[in-house]
Parts: C-alpha cells; sequence; structure tokens
DNA sequence: ACAAAATGTTGTAGTAGTACAACAATTCGT
DNA sequence: ACGAATTGTTGTACTACTACAACATTTTGT
C-alpha cells in the first residue's frame, strides 16, 4: 500500500519536525544520519516529511544525538522557521510549501 | 502471548516513567487518567510498568496533560525520586522495589 | 552537461503499541 | 471485615513504525 496516502498521517494527527533543518545545518545526509541513529536511511525520510511519527525510542535517540529537547525537534504545531525565531520576522512572505 | 515475558521491554531498551508519580501527586487512577489522555486504562498500566512505550504522540498527549516536558516523565535511565531531587538525599536505604 | 549522490516512491514483511474483554489479585473506604 | 475500586494478567486483534529492496527523480559537484 502507498504511504503518502491517506490512512496515515492525515492533517490532524501529524508531527512537525526540523529534522531536515538540524541536519542541513551540520551537513548531513539522511544515511549519514540515519547511519549515526542506526536506523534504515529510509526511516528518516519517512519521519521528515510527517509520513509517519518516530517512537518515543527513537525520538529519544535523535535528541540525544543532536542535543535538544524532543520538543525543539517534534511538535504537534507547526515550527516557526529557527532563523525567524532568531532574529524575528521582518516582512515574510507567504510561507506555504511551493510545489 | 504474555506481555512481561522476554521479548519486549528487556532491560537493555527499558524506559523509565513517572506516571504512577504524577498520578498520585494528583490523586488520578489510571482510569481517571486513562479517560483524560482518551485512551484505554490498560494501556497506561502497560507504560506505568514498562511494559511497552508509549507512542510519541501519546508521550505529547502525557506530557501537555501534566504541563511538563517529556524528558520530566520519560527516560532511557532511571529517574531520581522527586522527593529526593528537591530535598536532597539525607541518608538514604537501598532503594529497591521490595517484592 | 554528466556522473554521483541524495531524495522520493512503491511494495513486502516483521514487530511493537494500542484497544478491548474477562477475570484474578490487591488496596481502600467505611 | 466486607464490598468497591484499583491494579495486574492473559489472550486476541488491528494498526503504525521500521527494515529492506528496487527503481524513479532531483540535486550537487566538477
Amino acid at each position: 500500500m502507498e504511504l503518502g496516502s491517506n490512512s496515515d498521517a492525515r492533517n490532524g494527527d501529524r508531527l512537525y519536525n526540523r529534522i531536515a533543518v538540524l541536519r542541513a545545518e551540520r551537513g548531513l545526509s539522511r544515511s549519514a544520519l540515519a547511519n549515526a541513529l542506526q536506523v534504515n536511511y529510509q526511516t528518516i525520510g519517512y519521519i521528515e516529511r510527517g509520513d509517519f511519527k518516530p517512537s518515543l525510542e527513537l525520538a529519544f535517540r535523535i535528541s540525544e544525538y543532536f542535543g535538544l529537547p524532543i520538543e525543539a525537534i517534534f511538535s504537534r504545531t507547526p515550527f516557526r522557521p529557527l532563523s525567524e525565531e532568531v532574529y524575528g520576522n521582518h516582512n515574510a512572505p507567504p510561507s506555504g510549501d511551493s510545489k
């Protein structure tokens, strides 16, 4: 069955995360991160794009890896960009995912 | 199959939690908590005694319910009693679970 | 522009979290 | 001490997380 379809992460119980950003900041590929966390690299992909939520166990591993609290990485409500959080919002354009 | 047997929470990947304490502090029964969290009351039992780990989703619900960070409720390493954490350790006896 | 790396997609399969039910054991109020 | 509430046990079933594989698409380096 497809993953991104319907029965999985429908909008109500979606989980947002900053993994992609944290990876980017550190120049880590998914494989590299997955490797460090001892999980399959596709699992990182699934989690990053919200296809499903990690186990609490994995969330802890990720949290420890980045040295950040779980709440800084995962959230039930969308994250504000870290950049904004640090420098404030100077006239932001509509922040939609383009495609 | 039994739950507390073998294949589940063996000692390596056990997860400790303070749910029982938090419940006790608030005089909440498992059913009451389960009810508030919208889960089966037996699920709370399973989690409390470490039979299995909650999903991240549920961990978030619990965290929000108690108004505490996930890390204050769940940990990969055993918790120190909150009492000690607050008042310090004044000559503690061997803190084993008796029975 | 081309090759290599990174990411996305689809499909299959195993395991672990959760619900639910029925009943045993324990604890608690009066 | 008794009954009620709480907690523990066993068993069944479903769904979601994770692994893995093969291939399509996109991005990146030179």
